[in-house]
DNA sequence: GATGAATGAGAATTCATTCAT
DNA sequence: GATGAATGAATTCTCATTCAT
């Protein structure tokens, strides 16, 4: 189970890919064609995109080869690219996914203010920003380690992540916290620490138990962004 | 000019690299067996660190090919392995500059109080890692990134990392700040705000003028992690 | 044809190769996992074997270059590493074959006394000598000649001499042939003999017809070795 | 001490080189132009050479490394080129040397009857023989495995070769021992067993002490290609 | 006479992508 | 729809030879 309790998000590979693929229509006899996939097909696909995710986390994106998602989706170079038209074109079809994910969560975001609930709010978006770094990160870190080569998929992470930060931007003003240097900076900031603690997270570096850490994160944010009081010990 | 007046760290090409080749000493016909170089293989060895530096900044340590730096450095593919053993070897060599500038920045974090005082030895620290990381920074993000094969260089980051994250973590206990989740979380935050913002200023990523964004982080820190008062825009 | 009328010894691309393959399952994208080959696989894999007993003969193993092969083979680069690791694996598959067929042989020495009829088993068994070596000479070379890098490969190589060392040693002890100095280097001289003047022949430096050169081996091998009497001329 | 008591061939840096020198006469500013050389050069040359018997017999003349010569020889790259043009050049000083050593031994070889004095004699050449190998080996072998590219080289050896294969075929005629095959394969056949068991020994695969292995070599040719009766147990 | 440094052509190896069955 | 096999351009690495001091 996740820490927030949500479902974990799934690869979308009906819907949100379908649209990657219709930008191909027209070019004959070219790779990718994904048309109507039946249903072994539609099985095919998955196990791709699964096998990609799970070799992208452990090599990243740049050092994983199309020989180690083949043989990690128990398929064969052939059949890779009857899906799709090279890696960049695998990493589009994820990257479409994870980005609909991370706008529909940035849509999400409440109010948070620098009392319980405010807390409460941010505590529960961090979550969920962790369940889709667990199961997109990759995607995640391909786009913040600039390991994306084409134009559009680049696009694809900017917008999600301005999306994200610009929805945040709004909840810091309505907290009317003063922030020297401007916004634009604090969301860096802020955006930087969630990528970053998010990876530290899903790659082991950061241990202690998924709730915990979720606190301690929570409490940061709130803390640095959002103008929650700071507990000292009674010395 | 740097963010903190203070002079931009050097490539040691002396004293520190010579450490990290003693081990080839005496394994026959190997390149990079440093031994005593002359000033003309001095200021050689300095051009292809340099030139590396310059390279992995620019496409990073994966994508950087040997040529690149060859070809930046203006000399030739024998030179490169004259010098160094492979590519690995040449991050090996920055990383032990770069682990040793790391370690000596840890020893000078001096207390961070939520006053005034500490925001200024915050923001001297913060200065000075930014300006480090301007310089190291490729070497950092691969550290970061998990890019290194090398156990032996990767432990080096891990070390110097470690160094810092456990003085901070000090200083931290000293302001007597509560932090749900315990430290470990929140050392680990704060190391990956770190990086990944620095990353972010490097990139172009984050704008904003100099001192600004170094206010901002500054800020944020003091707040989120040493227990600074919180200004509220009086609405 | 050849001297003894027996057919040349074939390279076995199926049953020996594969176990020396075996290794290497599980290892991740390494090249040389023979798998299961189909029929297009074993015909390749096959004009590879031969194109390198081919140019391994002309330039020696080591000079010889893995483009040599790969031109002789009618194939590509890319090819090659999908059936080999490197040319010492290469090495390795044909050596696989070598040995078995020189222990075979060991195995198949009958009793050779110092009359006819033990001339004629010699004499069999040098013929089939030289045919093998014909075919796998360069292999043969490369384990007398110390250009094998792999203990692996070499310990075949001496595994195989000694099997045929140690049966030559019992027909000489069954000879009741006194040899001052011992065994050991009898069967040393023996051995030293066998290999370099098949590789005479092989290469022409030593002319004159098959029968004839082998006639002469023959009596060499049984004066020296096997107490067969002298015939001197009439003067 | 050597198994016959003679001193041990020197490598004749004055005298035999020279000659090979003398074509290089005229080209001007070309490296190994010995001229005059004074002590120190001829220390150096020496060193050279020596280094390059010990690297040879090592690693054999292909696979040695000019770098592998140049640290044996505790000199530079650049002083190897200023006593040879090229590594095959230093080479064919070493077998200037090594063939008027060979060749020497050949006009040496007294008659070889089947009896006792026979022996004797053929004894003192096997030994004298072997006495060469240990020193000359690698230039030897050069020759037998064909590595040698240069012409004028390997013509050097085919004449040392000849040379006592003549002179052995000559006291071969004059002990009337019937050969079938003829005097060639015969000729052939005992220079391949003379090359290959010094090579043998030379290496240690073929151990037992050295006036031990003298006698069995000395017992085998004896027997096989001069007509010494076979001495065969009481059974 | 000697040496450290530099060079570049050649060889090995990898891997995304295409082909044929 | 699937797959094994093939390809070759791009890259790394080696080493004999030359250069400059």
């Amino acid at each position: 189970m996740t820490a927030t309790g949500d479902r974990a998000p799934e690869v979308g590979v009906g819907a949100s890919y379908k649209s990657a693929t219709e930008r191909d229509v027209g070019s004959v006899g070219l790779p990718a064609q994904q048309r109507e996939l039946r249903a072994q097909g539609r099985r095919t696909l998955r196990r791709l995109l699964d096998a990609a995710l799970r070799v992208f986390a452990r090599r990243g994106y740049h050092a994983a080869r199309v020989d180690d998602i083949v043989r990690s989706a128990r398929t064969s170079h052939g059949t890779f690219y009857l899906y799709f038209a090279n890696k960049e074109d695998l990493l589009r079809a994820l990257a479409v996914d994870c980005a609909s994910q991370l706008t529909e969560l940035a849509d999400d975001i409440g109010p948070i203010g620098s009392d319980a609930a405010g807390r409460a709010e941010l505590r529960r978006f961090l979550g969920r920003f962790l369940d889709t770094y667990r199961h997109y990160g990759p995607v995640i870190r391909a786009w913040m380690e600039d390991q994306v080569g084409d134009r559009h998929v680049d696009r694809l992470g900017v917008k999600a992540f301005t999306a994200i930060g610009d929805r945040l931007a709004l909840r810091m003003r309505e907290a009317s916290v003063r922030l020297p240097g401007g916004e634009a900076a604090a969301v860096g900031a802020l955006m930087a620490l969630l990528e970053r603690f998010s990876y530290g997270v899903a790659s082991g570096r950061i241990s202690a138990g998924d709730s915990t850490r979720l606190d301690t994160l929570t409490t940061i944010v709130h803390r640095g962004f959002f103008g929650a009081p700071v507990e000292v010990d009674p010395a």
